[in-house]
DNA sequence: CCATAGAGTAAGCCGATACTTACCGTAAGT
DNA sequence: ACTTACGGTAAGTATCGGCTTACTCTATGG
């Protein structure tokens, strides 16, 4: 695997409802593509599409397992992600303060 | 104000390139739509539709200051992705070593 | 009061993408 | 070897959503 998922690649991803729905079903544990299709409102190939993305964001890993692939949740993407939102979110806290002492001086009412 | 925001309203509204661009320039401070569009390869509009969703996921505030209305970034929808995020990470972590111990194995394939 | 600036909304277009079915490859089981 | 199970891929469709233009409203400024 070895890319380095971007953030955006992961909020791409995660931008999807059953791409999601999939994520849930997999952080209980590993599962093939034909148990996670029969678990949502699907068919097969569309999970697998979805897996494929997933995969490209460092959300998922696959093993094969015979003819059954099992996915599994990868901490990579979700590692991208919160160090993503780690850096929004000091820096949004930096600028809350700033913009809150500015207001305070200008203080229109 | 700001409902809670569900985590898959948050993500469904990063989930857009465009909105993405917007809330990284509004996390440098406040800003006015005409002043956000100036940045971005899209119409006022545009960035008038992506703030509404943004608002309503809970990651932006409007504030109207004369006629122009000053958007900046809500803690709330952050908050919410990231207690989202915090609940996956651990769940997906317990997961992990159970799974680690049913099988011996290693490696990234 | 009229003009201008800023912004939300409506309607419509168009491209992206999430689906489907059909097909092909592969691994086990008999 | 045949069959069955599992899964990726291709091709086509259709829905969704992001963008634009046009319109309207409000607020400030002259």
């Amino acid at each position: 695997m070895a890319y380095l998922s971007s953030a955006a690649e992961v909020l791409d991803a995660l931008g999807d409802p059953t791409r999601r729905a999939v994520l849930e079903l997999l952080r209980d544990g590993p599962r093939a593509v034909v148990d996670i299709a029969s678990e949502l409102p699907v068919s097969r190939p569309a999970v697998s599409q979805h897996l494929r993305v997933l995969k490209g964001a460092g959300l998922v890993t696959e093993r094969k397992d015979g003819t059954r692939h099992l996915y599994r949740v990868d901490r990579d993407g979700l590692a991208a992600l919160r160090t993503y939102l780690e850096g929004f979110w000091t820096d949004a806290l930096a600028t809350f303060k700033e913009v809150a002492e500015q207001e305070q001086e200008g203080g229109t009412a």
